[in-house]
DNA sequence: GGCGTCCTCTGGAACGTTCCAGCTTGCATT
DNA sequence: AATGCAAGCTGGAACGTTCCAGAGGACGCC
């Protein structure tokens, strides 16, 4: 035996290949091939032979050679911008659910909000080859989503994208933050302030629908917008702005759940009671706002089926089934709880 | 020209290879292979030259292609249960960050709290080839982790392994649980009772620990275990059962934060003061429970750390620095909120 | 002028799969 | 008996890299 035959079977007893399970099935490694791909045309005893070897010898394809001929991985990729929000859990379950559906497996990644990180995180899965990209709230520059786009279809959640390659799964954000005017507007409420998202995902837009329902509302004098962002802190900081102005408002609109919760924080920290001095209303309808202990009054975003529709406009994407860019637009809804009411009377 | 050159010529205008590289740079392969890879030895032009064609083809490095050849993919993967705990974005978090440290990339997986997707998703991440492999929480058989150990190391996170090939990190839920009885005694109370996390990552140690302490406070006979889960209709349906006795305790430990805040809507909805009336104290000491609105005592488990020390564990077994099981114990600590306090006068 | 050494670069083999063309074999049909 | 055909199987080429042995100069030194 040659040197070279030696080595290899040193090596194989780490890490069995198809040649080894060939071998010790007394078949060729196409049968194994074949068997492992589960294709037809193989007789029974073959595929129970191939079978106990693969089991024996504790067999496992290796998806890196066999993406290397396929020229496909069956992986689809998403960077997340942040696990922090939990908004994003269930987007990440509403993709793993249709994925698998379809047949495959998905690979997260996280860049923690840092642009830098968030593109080598991309970058690391297209050179891995993904079949698909998905990106949540992506805080890299648009050219880095173009770039990726022109590798492989990438879908963008939650963001707004010029690119003509690339999908978007959004929601509404105007019509959401129009329902959450509306909705302290039936209320009685008129004085209704809002912080805002600071550069976070759709904050831009939740501003621009507060600013056009204000004034679709006749309310157009009493707009106001205090600097926050998609954070606790962020949201502590808004309120406490407010809180320094007078008349104070009667209602205050957060641009996401977070937020609202950091105001939630500042409000009652200055003694005011909410929703019987302050409503207060958030964004994003997270199981944080649905924690009855927090029963925060939210815009509901269906971040499940916006999951899934992601996973759906790839699959478009890789059947060549459509080529030109598709951009859903989710309706948002108005989930009531308890921290909004009615302003007190005289108000 | 023939029909096999036309086609790979095609081929090669959708994603380039290190041929086009060379081919464009006019050098071979192999120098193009060394730049990528960041070798020394290579001439300032001829690396200018190689690094422009990178970039006018938009050249990404195929993984699968490197992985292969060099037998190692320097891809971490990580399984986690859930995402739905924000205690593993900070593992995660963690891990994320170290593993950068050390040239690894890390790609993500969950199997969202079912065995069986869990199995499927760690035997992904092997067939892939990852490097190594962290379990976080994983709710499948002892054999399937066996078995992923045999492929690759393997570090588990917050649950005990029998396995002698892999390490595990977890905190030591026994003087966790022992530290949330103290305090609760500390502070005068006497019928403190538990409500436990069923099947959930630590909880048998932790509701172990709760025994012992109790019993070592000389309060075995306070001891009241309520039937829970590590969620919150697990802790809301626990505390419903807890407030059917009486006397009623006087403080509530919960098996973690997400349960506890469970047991906070159920004592609410009855009319009961937290803590005037009953103290209540939860685990892992997540954002949940630092949230001020909600501002719950909790034990804290140090996850980041945690996530970085499950990547070292990594590292070493890959270095073989070290072939012993390790098995990494982390202290957890005691933090005060707003939701435990003296019992009433008399109690 | 010959030799050694260093530097830079190169072509081919190998990694573990899939895919394809084609080989056997056995059976049914003529 | 010859033919056709289907079923089952096989070997080799290819996928896009890395690695290795060695080629080819340039240069300095004796």
């Amino acid at each position: 035996m040659s040197p070279r035959g030696e080595s290899r079977k040193l090596q194989s007893q780490h890490r069995p290949t198809i040649h080894d399970v060939a071998r010790r099935a007394k078949v060729s490694k196409s049968l194994v091939s074949m068997v492992t791909r589960g294709e037809p045309g193989v007789s029974p005893e073959s595929r129970r032979a191939v079978l106990k070897a693969i089991e024996d010898l504790d067999y496992r394809p290796n998806l890196m050679a066999r993406g290397l001929v396929q020229r496909r991985s069956r992986l689809f990729g998403v960077m997340i911008s942040t696990l922090r929000n939990p908004f994003f859990s269930s987007v990440v379950s509403g993709i793993q659910d249709r994925a698998n559906e379809l047949g495959y497996q998905v690979l997260f990644n996280t860049g923690d909000r840092d642009p830098e990180l968030e593109a080598r995180a991309i970058e690391s899965l297209l050179e891995l080859r993904v079949d698909g990209l998905i990106l949540a709230s992506p805080r890299v520059d648009d050219d880095v989503v173009a770039r990726a786009a022109a590798a492989v279809p990438v879908v963008v959640l939650n963001r707004e994208t010029t690119d003509d390659a690339t999908d978007s799964v959004t929601n509404d954000n105007l019509t959401g933050a129009r329902l959450a005017v509306e909705h302290l507007v039936a209320l009685g409420h008129r004085r209704i302030a809002f912080i805002s998202g600071g550069g976070g995902s759709g904050a831009r837009n939740r501003a621009e629908g507060y600013r056009l329902a204000m004034t679709e509302f006749g309310l157009a004098d009493e707009i106001q917008i205090a600097e926050g962002a998609h954070t606790e802190d962020g949201g502590e900081q808004g309120a406490r702005q407010i809180l320094t102005t007078r008349p104070l408002p009667t209602a205050i609109f957060a641009s996401n759940d977070l937020c609202a919760i950091g105001a939630m924080n500042a409000l009652e920290e200055a003694g005011i009671r909410i929703p019987e001095d302050i409503s207060l209303i958030g964004y994003d309808n997270t199981t944080l706002a649905a924690l009855r202990h927090i029963s925060l009054s939210s815009i509901h975003q269906p971040g499940r089926d916006m999951g899934r529709s992601a996973v759906d406009r790839l699959s478009e994407r890789l059947a060549s089934e459509r080529t030109v860019p598709r951009h859903d637009v989710v309706t948002p809804g108005l989930v009531v709880r308890s921290t909004t009411g009615p302003p007190r009377a005289g108000e």
